[in-house]
DNA sequence: TTGAAAGCGCTAACAA
DNA sequence: TTGTTAGCGCTTTCAA
């Protein structure tokens, strides 16, 4: 029984040979074991641990149809999203439930409009046995793209497609956005307040528009002079909130969809010498620690756990590839809850 | 010739068949087509297309030996780079380069320390060609399991090992921060300046030493009070500054590490009421279009192509793996080029 | 230039 | 409970 040459892996049937067994046994106890007796599993885990044994994965996916892995989509324009936290911790999530799966991460970046062709050739050439994907855009192509090549996916937030064709259901795990900013807007109103102004979010992402309206919720007769709209940055914030000012200097509470806006009107609030939350009283959404631990007064805000949605995502779409196999149907979307967190702006 | 069921994907047998060839020939044109007479070329393509035929990956990989995929292994420690342009950058350059060689991007995040096992166990299970790996701390076991598992690996920024057995040439890709630095204090010495201070990067990262030792390259008798050390971090930067005006009122240039540190450097020279480039110039490094974009006035500073290097770093392992299979030699590093733009800080 | 045939390393019926 | 056997879909000698 002569070595295998160093530098060549050991296959299974080095395993089964060095264990005494059959291959097949060994690749049961390499699966889990189970159905095989206690001797011959401590053998088989033995020889594995001293050959330094690892499954070819090539080998394994060709008979078992996985790959074990998974992509995650993301759309050029949202490159940027690698600059937002947000993204960050939502990557975090996911690559934290996949590794505990054992599946793998694929990071598909779209570059260009003609990159379309070579993630829909990807996903056909399985590759990878599900994706994910975030925040698309109206008419987003991948929806369709992956519904053809077979793919099941996940989206991260609330797609806000347009179009009847891509309509269809699709899964996808999104924070309570609505019903967040319900609860700061009633909080505000709870406080007393009475001329509560909203700095939206953009307007063309769900995140911005379920916000809204959710503050429209609450605030059924709202004043158009009482809303801007932001663009989800500080610098955003801080126009939006003088122009606020400037149209209503009478307002004593502002809810903004994001804690960076939040901030940017925080700021602008003291220029401008307002008391917070004395005379008027913000609340931010989001509750990301590099914006909250610095703010001054620390801010009040609605909380949602990014991290936990991405696992989530993960485990949606891990789920809906298990049952896959049982032929059975596809999983439904999750809403994430969102939780006031006190803190002195509000 | 029945129609396969629909959803199974067609095989490269059934693509012969539909050409009237054998499989080695249909197998050939889909790898090339060289040394395949033109009509049968055209066929097989004929057939290709009709059938949508995508190869299966996990065959090709069990023959070839190639998995066609490489690893961005990041630690945790560094999960906050997703936030840093810069990482976002570097992550585009790679995706770029890999794409064109139609090479998977496969990211492995290190949650924590535990974590490594896994990692090893996965470069050793033959999923990526090879690896590309960032900034990596002193004594970072990741060279080690690189190694072990024989799987060729790139790093990003010059490794700081201290370490006699880690000490080995292993290739990177960095730009030349000594030079580059070099360079913006000597034109800070042309200007005229003589009392040039630096804000310098945490001092156990490469980019920052290397920064700094170009800066005692030009100014050798430099004084201690002179040198200030920030953390990348615009908040730094002022701090740094603020410090530095306060031990060496009579400074006039600044040359700061990173332009967030310069934009630091910048709010508080104009707090204390010093004109820029006027009373103090002021230099960088980077040039961050996020921040050099928002500077009044705008900052002059060292660019580097963070995207190239990304690019560099993908393309030295392709290069690496194809000399691979020819038994030739690693690849070497690369130290990409740095230029001083001039704007109006100084 | 083309085809026949032998595997790559593994899992999953099926038998024993 | 274990072993035997037949492929998974592809590339690659080797002959023709």
């Amino acid at each position: 029984m002569s070595e295998p040459p160093p530098g060549a892996r050991p296959t299974l049937e080095a395993v089964a040979a060095r264990a005494g067994v059959s291959r097949a046994t060994a690749s049961r106890v390499v699966n889990g074991g189970a159905g095989v007796r206690r001797p011959l599993v401590d053998k088989v885990r033995r020889a594995v641990d001293e050959l330094g044994y690892v499954p070819n994965h090539a080998a394994r996916s060709l008979v078992t149809r996985r790959t074990g892995a998974v992509a995650v989509i993301i759309a050029e324009p949202e490159i940027r999203i690698f600059s937002d936290p947000f993204f960050s911790q939502q990557i975090r999530g996911i690559s934290k439930e996949l590794t505990a799966h054992d599946t793998q991460l694929v990071l598909l970046l779209l570059e260009g409009p003609g990159d379309y062709d070579r993630i829909a050739r990807y996903l056909a050439g399985g590759h990878v046995d599900g994706a994910l994907a975030f925040s698309l855009h109206t008419d987003d192509p991948i929806p369709a793209i992956t519904r053809r090549a077979g793919i099941p996916t996940v989206y991260g937030g609330r797609p806000g497609w347009t179009s009847a064709a891509d309509q269809q259901a699709v899964p996808y795990v999104d924070a309570d956005n609505r019903g967040g900013a319900r609860e700061a807007v009633r909080y505000l109103r709870e406080l007393g307040r009475r001329r509560i102004a909203h700095i939206a979010g953009p307007l063309d992402q769900t995140s911005a528009m379920d916000r809204l309206d959710g503050y429209r919720d609450v605030l059924m007769d709202e004043d158009p002079a009482l809303l801007a709209e932001g663009a989800f940055t500080e610098e955003s914030g801080a126009r939006a909130m003088a122009e606020l000012l400037d149209r209503r200097p009478d307002l004593d509470a502002v809810f903004a969809a994001n804690d960076l806006m939040a901030a940017g009107a925080l700021r602008v609030l003291k220029e401008r010498g307002r008391a917070v939350p004395g005379e008027v009283a913000v609340v931010g959404f989001d509750d990301m620690d590099a914006v909250v631990g610095t703010t001054a007064p620390a801010l009040t805000t609605v909380q949602q756990d990014i991290e936990g949605q991405g696992r989530l995502m993960a485990r949606l779409l891990l789920r809906g590839l298990d049952r896959d196999r049982e032929g059975s149907t596809a999983p439904a979307s999750v809403i994430t809850p969102t939780t006031l967190v006190r803190r002195d702006s509000a």
